[in-house]
DNA sequence: CCCTCGGTATACTGATCTGTGAAGTCCAGA
DNA sequence: TCTGGACTTCACAGATCAGTATACCGAGGG
């Protein structure tokens, strides 16, 4: 399905620049201009390496969406206790929200790419229905009831903590602390 | 403080229509010649009633907030139960989705205008501010609990549901469920 | 009568956008 | 030594961007 495809060495500056520019000021703001010359590369050179600014767009939320799912991965395995690795997610949005100060990088770019057709879409739905499901599993796995009703709601209190990012509220720890309550009921209404 | 400025009809045909066309399309792919065009007027009469583009994004956010206020003040003074209108902002987002299926328009506008001294800012950070703010008064009303933290977990929520949106999770109803639970939790700790 | 005001119509500037063409450079491996 | 591929350099096409200039029109009011 994903296929991991090789870039060059050009090809993985111009990646990370275009990782920096697109998330940073928003991706119609962002020409390939700026993006080669950031990465000091050429314009021939990018579109040799990516076809096209949409297919660059793709490789870049794609790069993001690997390196946003492995730290979940590996926060979720640094949980002894199983119930604990349910709301590991919030732990992993902390530390990434050290680096990324400009909410979801998925969300913003839906908000710029209206066409429903565009390969951005299918990356942004998969990303999130990956991480319901993975709270689905999560929950299962800890003995919590109702584990898909669960899995939603803290799809949503995830989303919501993202989203109020950029306004400088400050609303993790409250999300945090709400999402392990969510998590011990369902767990103690087992009992 | 928000000075209500009196456009004239050519005025709010072309606020009418860059309403549309930003939040559909996104702001910065569309340009000031296409809502000249669909709002029946020339660029020079646009230009002389907002002065530029950024000011018509401004009041384009201006506008669309005093009617998403406007539908929540209905909405909760509707509500005959006080308890029941600390969420009546859930239920107007239910109706409000029923046009909006694009998710938050000033989350998409500060994922387009990066600029921290844009006007936007100041509109989306004051919107989602005040909408914590009314949580927390419905909720002192009401006679909640810690209404401040029951206040930022509602809006979270409210956030998560609007930015999940349009990604066709239909996350609404479990969102509203997991609300009105919060809800009665923190009224009934009062007795 | 004339004059201002809000609007129309149209052409324009200069910058920037995505994407391509053509020729030349560099280097690893057969 | 020859070859092929990745990269550079530079010029360019064609469109679109925000914003301006100039001239015109009709109605309302002194």
């Amino acid at each position: 399905m994903s296929e991991v495809r090789q870039f060059s060495a050009a090809g993985r500056r111009v990646l990370a620049a275009a990782e920096e520019l697109f998330y940073e000021r928003g991706i119609t703001a962002v020409g390939v201009d700026l993006v080669a010359e950031r990465s000091g590369v050429t314009k021939r050179t990018l579109y040799n390496q990516f076809g096209s600014k949409d297919q660059l767009v793709t490789a870049y939320l794609g790069e993001r969406d690997r390196r946003w799912r492995a730290l979940v991965r590996a926060t979720v395995d640094d949980c002894a206790d199983p119930l604990h690795a349910v709301t590991a997610p919030f732990e992993a949005l902390r530390e990434w929200s050290r680096t990324s100060g400009r909410g979801c990088a998925f969300v913003n770019a839906l908000a710029e790419l209206p066409d429903p057709d565009h390969p951005a879409h299918r990356v942004a739905t998969e990303q999130k229905r990956w991480l319901r499901d993975l709270f689905s599993e999560l929950a299962t796995a800890a003995g919590c009831t109702d584990p898909a009703t669960l899995a939603t709601q803290l799809l949503v209190l995830h989303e919501g903590a993202l989203a109020t990012q950029p306004l400088a509220l400050d609303t993790l720890p409250a999300t945090t602390d709400l999402a392990w309550t969510l998590v011990r009921a369902a767990a103690d209404a087992t009992g």
